[in-house]
DNA sequence: GCATATTAGTCCCATATGGAACCAATAACA
DNA sequence: TGTTATTGGTTCCATATGGGACTAATATGC
């Protein structure tokens, strides 16, 4: 770390943080023009990238089969392709991808809806499942720790204060311009 | 949008989000067993994804490269592509390319630093300060109606609450397992 | 009922991506 | 001073990615 030749004055409770990332994450965390997405974007980032690269690794699970699997997981059963593109925001041939790859490792079935017969409802099967309940640990595990720092209030505080920015969403999520 | 047909007791607030993003976003959003993380990169990723879409489409600028110009702002001089790659998580092969990209875009300049040969120094050119200058209101304005919801003391709050988390990254960042 | 539009999903292809090997310069140290 | 380790960067390559065209089924409108 050559780094330790810039002295900045930051903020004590980062000094780890420049240690493992540098001075500059710890300076840019502290302030910059878009500090509270810089911060967001951070942990989530941080968060998400070694969580699905383990998947994948260890378990040969893609991210955007991970997002098949939880929401199946999470929903009433009928649900298809798009209903999870759309939930997560991934481009709908990942998705389609992500179900083949979960079909043919025999995680979810598939079946053609009788009402219509453009939708292929999916549903997870007893290996799916019993894989989700590996994996759903691990994220919970690592969701734990991360907020750690935080007391129970300010879990609940933070929980609050991102449901309403998500409930927003739609008045700030569209393409710029 | 066929899902009218599942009335689920969700969230009043969540109205909009359900009929922009499914009933599926919503209740997801609404609980779920990683609740918060959940929420995180829902808020994140709609964020970002969108922004970079358009910096990519309408000025020619990638991810990478924005972030490039972005550090380079907020540091002194002598800040090297490996700093970039620290402070922001990126690999160092994007990086390279990113800083390949400015270079000959003539948006930055590089020279080999004389105290260590190894390290070449990077430097926004006017070009690039102008074209930061145009880019870094875009995402300022974005994260403002982003936090449109919340209070300046929730605002506040939610600063200090993902600080404290991004602090505490060094002990929950790591690879899972 | 027939043309048109819309919706679900898949496929093709050009490009983006990141891991790993690699090169160059420097540091560490016996 | 030579040998080895480390650090900054780039290149190679196999793969992941997502836009867009395409098919199929259904809805809509005249």
């Amino acid at each position: 770390m050559s780094k330790d030749a810039r002295p900045k004055k930051i903020d004590p409770a980062l000094a780890e943080v420049a240690s493992r990332f540098g001075p500059l994450a710890a300076q840019m965390l502290e302030r910059n023009p878009v500090r509270d997405v810089w911060r967001l974007s951070f942990v989530a980032n941080l968060f998400t990238g070694p969580l699905y690269k383990a998947f994948e690794e260890k378990d040969g699970v893609s991210r955007g089969e991970f997002l098949v699997l939880f929401c199946l997981s999470q929903a009433e059963d009928g649900l298809t392709a798009q209903d999870v593109c759309l939930a997560t925001g991934r481009p709908k041939n990942s998705i389609s991808r992500a179900v083949t790859g979960l079909l043919r490792k025999k995680l979810i079935r598939r079946s053609v809806s009788e009402a219509d017969r453009r939708r292929k409802e999916l549903a997870m099967t007893e290996a799916g499942e019993a894989l989700l309940a590996r994996l759903l640990p691990q994220t919970a595990a690592r969701e734990a720790s991360m907020l750690a720092p935080l007391s129970a209030a300010e879990r609940e505080s933070l929980s609050a204060l991102l449901l309403k920015i998500a409930a927003g969403a739609p008045a700030w999520a569209d393409d710029p311009e």
